[in-house]
DNA sequence: GATTAACCGAGACGGTACGTCACGTCTTTAA
DNA sequence: TTAAAGACGTGACGTACCGTCTCGGTTAATC
């Protein structure tokens, strides 16, 4: 997940170091309200049944304070979601296919709860047309790709990886297959289909 | 691109065994200036800008007239873009290597064609709460497989691939990638970054 | 009622004399079929609901048979309607009260059953815009006074009518406080509010 | 005319007592361009060519602002209409013969101009299957009695009518002939009818 | 008996208007 | 200055009927 200042602020509060902005201050519980609504509905009615107004009604907020605090309803989407702490820690078990093991289990389960799910492509589509989108689709892409680059980088330290593999690549070819299966040919994702996928690449 | 018979007909006139429909006959242009229309109107703005009142106006048809034939926007999009035959042929080189260049080359020219087109995203989307979608995209999905499925299984005769490989799953593994930097990294797709590919997989 | 005549035939059969046209002549019970469907969907739904689609899909019947025997909605209806005769009778009581006693009774039964109905505004608006349906009614208007006129006639013979009254206005006298009731002022139509009437006329 | 508060806001606003709503308020300029517009067109093409899309096109004004003010098209033609004070005032002649002359004059210069105007009979169409349009058709019509109820009391007071004669059934003598003729018969409406119905009633 | 013209059902066709929804902005009062 | 409330113009939605027009298939009178 992006941090939160890439789509948050609309106005920008950078510091607290900032001579303490004039008028009233923006209400804390307002933003919780907004992002807990958020997660709600999207969880009961997916992103494309998302309304702001109906954010706005839930949360017992006017329609302004949210425009006031996320540019669009994707960027809210991107945040409330962010909040939710999703990295994929993998714990260095000494050697790769222990690694990528404890790694793949977690992102099956992921995709399995995912499934029907339509908040990541509502986001794609969205990044098409929203180039802020797109800049967190991509930042929060980059992170959840960073334990993975570590367990690699480890391999590879470790000689279990060949010294002229681009390991971004690699990411790519280990990652890429979980995502067209899910977003393209509905084809099934398992246990045997990491098994499968690993033998070819390894 | 599925055949016609999958999302056209909101009322299936299965075969033409069948006594033939009573009534007065679709009129064959309409359905050809609506995906005309249609297809004009996907790339001057995108699936996102597309309206059916839009598609109506420019091909001089009443609304009812696309309702009667497609059940949503998606499916009329997906049928628009299912007319224009856009599979990738694969020439038999009589290598792998070979046939691999020659579909990786057109498949880059259609992703940087394809960039900041937000059609596929779209039907991606739609296809999570619309099943009949889902399975057109599928099919869609399927079909642009084929002919690297057969190349494959030409190599696997020829023996330049191992017995115990799951065609599918390499085909994940090759195609995966693509659509991966293509719809979440943002990451470049250029003939580096195919080599770099093919030297991980091979 | 108008004769059938006035609005029915779209495509005058004016008599059996003219030589019997060539072709598959009208079915008469799709004549039959339409009449019936329509005037139990008048009772059902009032006119402001009655569709041609509807009432074609009740009748079992092609719209454009409709078309081909009326010309609106309303020459419909009108001749749904005109199929109940339901002139009023006066029997001849041989005094002027007494006939006007038997005509305002079965007036007010009809007023009190009437009550909700649509159909006669329906048409009153209809007839704004179409000079084949005001003709119609106002011929269907005109039959309705007749036998008023009669007893009235008779009463004038009897001595019990001044000379200069004119007739025409002494019907619009009684008859119109009734229309007016119950189009405009929603006020009661009784047997009180009669006598009343009657009172201050003669 | 209904005072305004009988049909205009579909969320009352009942009085000022009230701690004035809270939000944005309506704009007042849009009322009356929605109204304006509304007249315009009622007297262009009549109630049946009265579109909301029209009136809200010729406005300059979102549909939506209508359907915020007006639950249907009669109710807001009922409120058009009655912005204009239409109702026919009767100066004391000090006779009931002079008062009603001055009633009936200005009376048949209205049923001339209305001549061809669908606009009353629609509202009595729309009435039969909206109550809210119902009772303000009633307010309407009992408002416009008003003047000449005032006149036949200064009659009675002086003696020139009956003690035992019901005024609001003598107004339904004086009035009801005048739409009976003007709706159902189709027939003359001058100063003859007025004398010979006068001629009649007293 | 073949021809022919009008009829019939079904339903497609271009339109128009409907009433609803959500968008993102703006305008009020109150804190 | 922020907040809640909600009005605002815009534009698309999917539906319902309109009256007309093809279709294939009757059904008689005429040839």
């Amino acid at each position: 997940m992006p941090t939160a200042t890439t789509l948050t602020p609309v106005t920008k509060d950078s510091a607290e170091t900032e001579a303490r902005r004039r008028g009233r201050p923006r209400d804390v519980r307002c933003d919780q309200a907004i992002l807990r609504a958020t997660l709600d509905m999207l969880i009961e009615g997916g992103a494309v049944n998302l309304s702001i107004d109906g954010v706005a009604a839930r949360a017992g907020v006017g329609k302004a304070t949210i425009y006031r605090r996320w540019s669009s309803k994707e960027a809210l989407v991107l945040e409330a979601l962010g909040s939710d702490d999703s990295m994929i820690e993998i714990t260095d078990t000494g050697t790769l296919r222990g690694d990528l093991d404890s790694y793949f289990e977690v992102l099956l389960q992921r995709f399995q709860a995912d499934q029907g799910s339509d908040v990541l492509p509502h986001l794609i589509e969205a990044a098409c047309y929203d180039p802020e989108v797109r800049r967190s689709l991509d930042e929060y892409t980059s992170n959840r790709r960073k334990p993975l680059l570590a367990a690699l980088q480890r391999a590879k330290r470790r000689g279990e990886i060949g010294n002229n593999v681009d390991l971004d690549v690699l990411i790519d070819v280990l990652v890429g297959p979980f995502v067209y299966r899910r977003l393209l040919t509905g084809g099934k994702v398992d246990r045997v289909f990491i098994r499968k996928l690993l033998d070819i690449v390894f």
